[in-house]
DNA sequence: AATCTTTATCGTAATATTGCAATATACAAT
DNA sequence: ATTGTATATTGCAATATTACGATAAAGATT
């Protein structure tokens, strides 16, 4: 078959994947570079600074917006994408419990 | 036409994006658990933990190793897989710089 | 050497992601 | 109401990922 067999693992396991899916293209990294930048945060500079069409941004906010790690108020006219700063804690939290682990057991090789 | 762009990216941007890709599946998640949770780290006990075949865990261990988040060591027959642990920190650096310029910005919205 | 064990690779099918032109939607301004 | 501006959605093509059976490769055991 292939592709995701959610059900099969944890869903602490599937959350950290999804976090990690969200910023696995970097242009969603750039979005979120640029949001932390910058005091704007307006759809359309966002569009203007990428070098992708205004559709092709427009899914990538849309995939950071579902995995909560920016959320979008509407200003009018315009959108304002904001960084969601709870869910960067929480994958903190997630990479803050990976550095502890690690710490406990040395690895072999 | 479809898919990656990294050109049009800076090298930070790959480098984050490929790092979370590499965890951007739980079955990659389930293994680096299990690589920090157990003494031993073979190969085989990995495939057999996992509910997958095979010549899938194979192929995921295979991106771990790409993306240098975990190494293998030639074991007699077996392979020993750990964590890589400078990759791991590198990647907690990479949150931790979003963390810092979360903190100085304060979002908007 | 024949066999077993362990891991990797190949080939292929199913599915997901990426990118964009065209179009729709929604509010703003005239 | 018409037009302009900003963002989202649709449809579709190109590509990538996921999964696994079959098979290969390489060392271990008999």
């Amino acid at each position: 078959m292939g592709a995701s067999n959610t059900e099969l693992f944890t869903k602490r396991q599937n959350d950290i994947a999804n976090i990690m899916k969200a910023l696995a293209h970097p242009a969603r990294v750039a979005i979120i570079d640029y949001l932390l930048k910058t005091k704007e945060c307006i759809c359309g500079d966002i569009v203007k600074v990428l070098p992708l069409a205004q559709p092709t941004v427009s899914q990538h906010l849309k995939e950071l917006k579902n995995a909560e790690l920016i959320k979008g108020n509407i200003e009018g006219n315009a959108i304002c994408y904001c960084i969601n700063e709870k869910t960067f804690l929480k994958f903190e939290q997630f990479l803050l419990e990976f550095s502890i682990k690690m710490e406990k057991k040395k690895s072999c090789c």
